[in-house]
DNA sequence: CGCCGAGTTGAACTGAATCAAGAAACGTGG
DNA sequence: CCACGTTTCTTGATTCAGTTCAACTCGGCG
């Protein structure tokens, strides 16, 4: 739990009291490998901290699913859109490791917005960098080409390459497992 | 300035001395069209609120910039990635029209977020509607064809095409104005 | 050992980019 | 209010990155 308290204070400085209030509303669960945690349809309940995993996103298809997203230790994760407005979610989360998370649900997180001070920083802060990874993605979908966004991987998440199905990190960056295979056939 | 008031109740509840702080910091200014909002390379000192007017938010380029977004009447305006970390912004933003806003400064919005109950509450909202904008518009980047995008337009924002020009909605569709003129001599 | 999913490679195809030129619309000055 | 120049839009021809379909290799696991 030491962790999330770590994570929130590179942002923001906890009191004591507002710790207490919070980490009493966290919820320790354990998930195999290849299992899901949100599924297509369902409204996510959960706000969570991975301790130890690596999840990903995706909307599920027939044949090759479409991959968006990825979720490592002292992240959180949570289908955030499905999470805020309370609605269906229209794509999945799954473990591909055995991962174990920190909940908290959409009842307690309301709670904690109400009651403690520094509720609503922490929520703001998390949106806003939320909004920034997102908002870099946009203009590197619209502006790099297949390859610059492989070899971008490379830089910013090494840890990606090392334990992602090439598969999942071609849908990813938009195309084909073919395509990315050849891409790096090329650069090597 | 009701418009601002009416766009905040929208989402969270305003005290009258809160709503008195907030709107004691609003500048109004007027810009003529075509006029540059915020340079390449400068840091973003304002969250804005569009009374009038349409902007556009692009990165130049050597023949034909990456235009990927825009923001109208009783928006938000800003490059808020370079506003929250007031850091240099990669991209410019600039009128279409003449254009009226209400800007707030950053530090006068640290300073709400510090002595307002709502600040970080609407703050909070803020980024979370930006984020799930974004979120969105991965997926559809990610997902659907030149086609679908332009599609979407018209049911989404039927304004767009109305008011701007082609070459800035190939461009935020993420393709060439030669091929969405193709486009649409097809679906039409 | 044999199977199965993941990755690679090849060939044909396709949507969009690029280069180029003409038509339409737009704005500015006379 | 028209005339001219500039910008935007359209259309055509060619090229290219990535898709699709298909066959084959490799490594792990029942």
């Amino acid at each position: 739990m030491e962790a999330i308290k770590a994570y929130l204070e590179k942002n923001v400085s906890l009191s004591e009291a507002d710790w207490t209030f919070f980490s009493s509303k966290l919820v320790y669960r354990e998930i195999p490998k290849k299992a899901k945690l949100l599924e297509v349809g369902a409204i996510e309940k959960h706000l969570s901290f991975i301790k130890i995993g690596i999840v990903r996103f995706f909307i599920p298809k027939f044949e090759n699913d479409l991959t968006f997203g990825f979720c490592f230790e002292n992240e959180f994760v949570s289908a955030y859109d499905s999470f805020l407005t309370q609605s269906p979610s229209i794509y999945q989360i799954e473990t591909l490791t055995p991962t174990s998370i920190w909940s908290l649900s959409y009842e307690d997180l309301q709670e904690i917005y109400a009651h403690t001070s520094i509720g609503n920083t922490v929520g703001r802060l998390a949106a806003e960098n939320l909004y920034r990874v997102k908002a870099q993605r946009e203009l590197s979908l619209l502006n790099d080409t297949a390859e610059q966004r492989y070899l971008n991987l490379f830089e910013q998440r090494p840890e990606l390459l090392k334990y992602i199905a090439l598969k999942y990190l071609a849908s990813y960056i938009g195309i084909t497992p073919q395509a990315l295979s050849r891409i790096r056939k090329r650069i090597s």
